[in-house]
DNA sequence: TTTAATTGTCTAGAACAATAGACAAATTAT
DNA sequence: ATAATTTGTCTATTGTTCTAGACAATTAAA
């Protein structure tokens, strides 16, 4: 990443000093520009390059504290408590965990909710069923290195892959669940990338401060026979996970 | 798009009602949930959808009325100006004003600045020179529909691709120009695409409001040997386009 | 013409954010 | 032990945001 001016802090701008700071030092965190040797300069330094009181340094690195980004010790510093953002590679046949892998550790995924309903228009469209057709969804979230960072809502038909449910909540993962359920290999047809800010659920689950960003892929999966087999809906912490897309081999059209 | 839950607005969260407000409704404009017919409700009834007194709800429409998203007529109604977001797609063959040919009017890149410079390790690293040898830095914004929609930064080798800048100038276009300096054509090697808030620059030449989102794709284009012949970072105004990748892979696949 | 619906303007007070200064508490360096 | 550095807490003041209510101005409908 290459990066070249100084960002301004704006006043009246309808997000407060603390917030702009906070979102900041986030971001520069995450490109190593900050504490990269693990340890923030101290506060009126921060204060002082910032162009504001003390204080308000003060609540920035609050916000950033509860959500486990840093760490304040009285009378030693305030250090650095996430890493580096992760790359997830977008590939036509790729894995979260082998996408994280390497990366990180304690890769897990849990299942947080499920339900059979009715397909509404889009999903129906996607996944090649009728409107109302019943389809099963599920309600995920995803861990690296202990921290959350993406919250998915998937589709499958009810009918084909019946005990979806039951298999992810067993095996916390799609590609086993596949499997199990007959499915031996996917491919995806299509993402398409997106950002936004974080909704209130999203905060929660994927423990972000309000005004955070989250990536958004919309991604369809087909079988080997272009079959579509599960739509998908996952916000990425954007301070936290960095899509590639290597340019290789070439694409099914959309 | 998939939406379960209302999104809830938040107090104490740094970031004032009025902008929440903004940045929920120029979302919802952009889906199509709101002024879909092109006119939006009376202000008091999305005073009570949002749980707000009007004034909040008219300082947020006043916001969007400077962006250019909505227009209010006395005794009429407030009424959409913006239009969906545009899909630009990404693959192997990526070109700017192929990929919004047939959903926009009006397209358009401009020439801000450009320069002759020495690489940084970052980007000599990318284009496979040797860090501090010449390259051109291309500062260029596009436009869609009158609108602009992206900001770019672009590095080429300023040895094989000395005319770079005079020949955007007058083509103001990346393809035409790499065609006029011998290089027939070229792919896209690889795309990394991560979100963030618009820093001011980008807000004065987006034409966005503070607290609005951009996505960043940092890319690497090559020639038919598979040279690297340019390294880009653009920042596309996240309200206005949506990222599409064909063939792609996302997160749920754990 | 009258009425209803809608946006525009004004005033005043309450809630929140930012500044300023002083000092306490903990840690590290001299 | 002492001093310097750094985070933590408190009070007070000012500016910005949000609420509340009233009414004007414009448009469209009855």
């Amino acid at each position: 990443m290459v990066r070249t001016k100084r960002t301004v802090i704006e006043r009246r701008s309808g997000v407060a000093l603390w917030r702009q700071i906070a979102d900041r030092m986030r971001r520069e965190i995450g490109e190593g520009v900050l504490g990269s040797d693990g340890r923030m300069p101290p506060e009126v330094v921060l204060a002082e390059r910032f162009g504001v009181n003390r204080h308000t340094v003060r609540t920035a690195i609050a916000a950033l504290v509860q959500e486990g980004v840093l760490r304040a010790e009285q009378g030693r510093g305030t250090f650095v408590e996430g890493r580096k953002r992760l790359a997830y590679p977008i590939r036509r046949r790729t894995r979260f965990s082998e996408g994280l892998a390497g990366q990180s550790r304690g890769l897990a995924a849990d299942l947080l909710d499920h339900a059979v309903e009715p397909a509404i228009a889009d999903i129906a469209k996607a996944l090649h069923l009728l409107p109302g057709a019943p389809v099963i969804r599920l309600e995920t979230l995803s861990h690296a290195d202990g921290r959350p960072v993406s919250r998915a809502r998937s589709w499958f038909d009810a009918e084909r892959f019946a005990g979806m449910a039951e298999a992810f909540g067993r095996t916390r993962s799609i590609t086993a669940s596949f499997r199990e359920l007959g499915l031996a290999d996917y491919l995806r047809h299509s993402t398409a990338v997106t950002a936004r800010h974080a909704e209130s659920g999203d905060l929660k689950d994927l423990r972000l401060s309000p005004g955070a960003i989250v990536l958004v892929t919309i991604a369809v999966n087909v079988d080997a026979q272009g079959q579509p087999v599960q739509y998908s809906e996952t916000r990425f912490a954007a301070d936290r996970i960095e899509l590639h897309i290597p340019g290789g081999d070439d694409a099914v059209s959309v």
